[in-house]
DNA sequence: CCGGATTACCTGTCCGAACAGTAAAAGGTC
DNA sequence: GACCTTTTACTGTTCGGACAGGTAATCCGG
């Protein structure tokens, strides 16, 4: 253990080479401690290859609805990313500003408005679809169809698992 | 495919009933957009725990590095989370407001500060294993030592991939 | 000793995410 | 029609995360 206060008044910290991320928290939980760094990691690898098109991490998910379902109201894009409302608002604003995405408002219902995929914005339709194969490359590597099949297995079953334990916690 | 513009003047999407978080772009990438919603979900159970101890997530990772190894200084912290130093710092402040965590000045390099959890802290640490012990329960359910170990595999696997290409997105 | 690099910390900015609250419009009931 | 609830969008706030800079202290080569 050898923790505690004002055993050692020096600030480096004697050994302790910075080896992998969490080393103290590896003990308890090493799947929730394994979700974490392949998320993280993961979001690292999308995040870099989304900056070279200009867009956020996030952006591109709005993106994609626009381009495959067509135009949509807000509160459709929330509910297909399962995201929030606020943050849809704020999202859909930097993207009309940004031009990929345009406003018109709604006849059918005023406090609607129809937000629709700029022409602009298909130039970028290809490179996120090959961002996503890029990004799907460098997660399964080089490892065959079953292996990947099991892994998604694997995943969805933890998905399932978590998703049933957030419903318990609405509760 | 039914898309483009101007087909369709109502605003309301006619069928496209929200059933899963991204069934458009589950064609392209599906460990992806698998790793992606288990992230999610995850983080959000997270969350939501940390919430009822009065943390905010990241945070307990900082104060489980403190309790564990003891006094350290930010750019310790950063390294052993693999964090941001702008990032510490405002996550530090905010411990020490919260009364979570003591700085005091560094003896031997006046750039540095030591960062301590305070006695004050010390009522969380119970609360925050076992919050990583009920989000462990959440991840695994009932599933064997053998599972287990399986999908604990098929992460680290996972994520030796990501980190490679990471490496080479560097590159 | 001196001067240039490096280190440790901080600030500002911008982004998504989450939560709370507001206002306008729409739908339903009496 | 009047009344109440729900829906839709927006704003404000706070957080982590990432990036670009800026400062003071430290270290190292000459």
């Amino acid at each position: 253990m050898a923790e505690s206060t004002s055993s050692n008044d020096s600030c480096p910290p004697a050994g302790t080479s910075g080896a992998a991320a969490l080393p103290a928290a590896a003990g308890g939980g090493p799947i929730s401690h394994a979700i974490f760094r392949v998320a993280r990691t993961h979001r690292m690898i999308a995040g870099h290859l989304l900056r070279r098109v200009g867009l956020h991490p996030g952006q591109e998910l709005v993106m994609m609805q626009l381009w495959e379902l067509g135009p949509q109201r807000q509160i459709d894009l929330v509910r297909l990313l399962d995201s929030d409302a606020a943050t849809m608002t704020r999202t859909v604003r930097r993207l009309e500003h940004a031009g990929f995405v345009r406003r018109s408002p709604c006849a059918d219902d005023k406090r609607a408005s129809r937000i629709e995929a700029t022409a602009a914005s298909q130039a970028l339709r290809k490179e996120v679809e090959q961002l996503w194969r890029q990004l799907e490359d460098a997660t399964v590597g080089d490892t065959t169809d079953d292996e990947q099949a099991a892994a998604l297995r694997t995943l969805e079953d933890i998905e399932r698992r978590l998703t049933d334990a957030a419903a318990r916690l609405g509760s």
